[in-house]
DNA sequence: TTGGGAGCGATAGTACCAAA
DNA sequence: TTTGGTACTATCGCTCCCAA
């Protein structure tokens, strides 16, 4: 890593934690003290406002932001490898927002890097077993629903073709088997579920909360059924 | 019991020099 | 030009001791 790519990094860093020592610093980019804290003056010098807080480390004034506008030809490529998995192993819902993603970075690149990301994109594949499915639009409602504690009420395929609606208290997703799976508290069998999404039929998600305090985690849940 | 001073360790910062 | 090593100073927080 060059000295502006190491500047730039110890900036994210210090814009997305609170505090950051001078030793953490050392630590991460393999420097000695002396170099960091020659940094920090360098970003001092160029008017970013890095300041010291006693026992506690560097921080940035609150109020100061600079977007992360610049990528690396290697970030670039990491997020196009997980854009084409996010194709194969995520839904529509998501792939939609990988695809904007990846046009910003795309807009903010160097054109040299621009055009290896062309050409590394056409050579990128990732092969499924032809039973998979993500033709839904759901994971991405879902994950709102998880974060948020949202009540989702669902019309749901069970595996003997059963159609039943449920209110459902969704605590996590799991890809497994070639599918996505969404662990939940079901209302109407009262335990938890194992969903399949791509057999969710009809998905709508509340702006109510759930009404269980939820003693699993997803780790847990799988580790226990 | 409380407040002030001394001592100590950890950490931040600087100066100078040498090496790559 | 950049980086690291060493020596040094400054500051802060903590503990201990002692006097009021």
């Amino acid at each position: 890593m060059n000295r502006v790519d190491r500047l730039m990094s110890m900036l994210w860093t210090l814009q997305s934690k609170k505090f950051v020592s001078a030793e953490v610093f050392a630590e991460k980019y393999g420097l000695s003290l002396r170099t960091v804290y020659r940094d920090i003056k360098a970003l001092n010098e160029v008017g970013i406002p890095v300041y010291f807080e006693p026992g506690k480390g560097y921080c940035i004034m609150k109020g100061y932001f600079l977007p992360p506008l610049l990528f690396t030809i290697e970030e670039a490529n990491s997020l196009l490898l997980l854009q084409t998995l996010a194709y194969k192993f995520a839904d529509k819902s998501i792939t939609k927002n990988s695809d904007t993603a990846l046009e910003k970075i795309k807009a903010v690149l160097k054109y040299q890097d621009w055009e290896k990301l062309e050409k590394f994109s056409s050579k990128v594949e990732v092969y499924l077993p032809s039973d998979s499915n993500n033709e839904n639009h759901y994971l991405s409602a879902i994950q709102n629903a998880i974060v948020d504690k949202n009540i989702l009420n669902i019309h749901y395929t069970d595996n003997n073709n059963n159609q039943t609606q449920r209110a459902i208290e969704p605590i996590g997703i799991i890809f497994y088997n070639n599918q996505w799976h969404l662990i939940a508290w079901c209302s109407l069998r009262e335990e938890y579920r194992d969903f399949i999404v791509s057999k969710i039929d009809r998905l709508v998600r509340t702006s109510e909360v759930f009404k269980k305090e939820h003693s699993y985690t997803i780790q847990e849940y799988m580790k226990i059924f």
